[in-house]
DNA sequence: CCGTTTGTTTATGTATACAAAGTCAGAGGT
DNA sequence: ACCTCTGACTTTGTATACATAAACAAACGG
């Protein structure tokens, strides 16, 4: 007998939780939508249970805000919020390059290079979806070299947060010129292992994405009020 | 009417996670211990809801390994593994101290200036549980002061893995004299706002952290060598 | 005697049932 | 007209039952 499907056994909540975070990450679930759990289990074809364990994983990465005897909802996203997140991974930025500095390999720095060169040619593309990806990539290198593994997985929950503004992020730095130089900036100063210039740099960079999503935020808030104001519109 | 008991209602699951989490930290299970679902329900006389939610709780502080289909154990302490977040604290402790140059109140300075006097006192009581207690005390002042939310939440989810070698590091550190003296020259430099001296004295404090519990880790690990080549006598 | 296979046991994965708390609306009284 | 109380309904909290995979052991065959 053929068995078609060899597809991945994953447990039903981490297939839960993809596709939670997925909907709030696109904004499918906007910031304060209640998260019931027999409606998500409808929805998703699944019990509670699963729902729950994917909600708890949620609440612990902060895309969710729990109430006891309340439910849960998907996180606000405040000023406030964002800012705190991104002081903290400006010093977490900063503590890779310099890791990187010591740790890379010259694999390692091949591949740099190649996830440098491949975000050149995404910015070529002038797709923001494919910029967004390999700008990614980009970063990831960089902290996988650190080889520190509690690093790597709080850079990515750290990240996780502000995906919503990285469209707005890369749409915003004028002609992504910006963004090329201080990637090749990066990149030169691990390759000669120069972790004060790395840090610098890296600092820089983090600082720009700031004010760049700083900015998405206020945007946002205004429009929420003119919304509160002159009626809301219904979301979808 | 009165209404004698105004008990905090928490959920079982926080109190199961709690229970499991002090055993955890105290040793009670020790690294590799497996948590079992029935097991730990019969024990504290609640069902597996809980247990189950409580134990994805402790994974993703990093306190539970989890192998799907397999079950939930403590995790194995490694030497890299400590280093690892040893490494991440050590950044996020100097952003803490250079936050709370830029932010403290002047109630803060005075709350700061309290906790390193309690601090000296809890030294001249030479009880190490008292004296630990008073460090912890100290830390979080500082780490409250930079307002930041996120930083808060990681720094208390980051100190856990080491808790169970607090004891050691205060016995350890000669005569507490080092360690009276470092919280003076951090307090200082906080007082004075100069974020400079601050990081390298935070730095220099999380150093000699570091050397002590990975000097501990070092003689757990010869120890079991011993065991395994001797004749391991049972845990209890 | 060893390896493979199969059955039994044990623990987790998932679903569902029941209990209790919170919410909201409507009836009734002031 | 407003406030309050009550009761139904909604939703979470917890327990339990059933399904399925993994581990171990024993039996069978080579």
């Amino acid at each position: 007998m053929p068995k078609a499907q060899e597809e991945d056994f994953l447990p039903l909540r981490d297939s839960v939780y993809n596709k939670l975070r997925q909907a709030i990450l696109t904004g499918e679930y906007p910031p304060g939508e209640r998260l019931m759990e027999v409606h998500l289990g409808d929805k998703l074809g699944v019990s509670r249970t699963p729902i729950r364990e994917a909600i708890r994983m949620l609440e612990l990465e902060g895309l969710v805000t729990m109430i006891p005897r309340k439910g849960a909802m998907v996180s606000q996203i405040t000023e406030k919020n964002m800012s705190d997140v991104l002081e903290v991974r400006r010093a977490l930025d900063i503590l890779c390059v310099q890791l990187a500095c010591e740790r890379i390999t010259s694999e390692g720095i091949n591949e740099l290079k190649k996830a440098r060169d491949n975000f050149e040619k995404a910015v070529a593309t002038n797709d923001n979806r494919i910029i967004a990806q390999a700008d990614v990539e980009f970063h990831n290198v960089i902290i996988r070299a650190t080889g520190n593994d509690r690093l790597i997985s709080l850079e990515d929950s750290l990240s996780l947060p502000m995906y919503r503004y990285r469209y707005e992020y890369i749409k915003d730095s004028s002609g992504h010129d910006n963004l090329v130089k201080e990637h090749r900036k990066i990149v030169n100063a691990i390759e000669k292992r120069n972790p004060e210039a790395a840090a610098s740099e890296a600092g820089e960079h983090i600082d720009n994405q700031r004010r760049s999503i700083m900015r998405q935020i206020r945007l946002e808030r205004e429009e929420e009020t003119m919304n509160a104001l002159y009626g809301k519109r219904t979301i979808r």
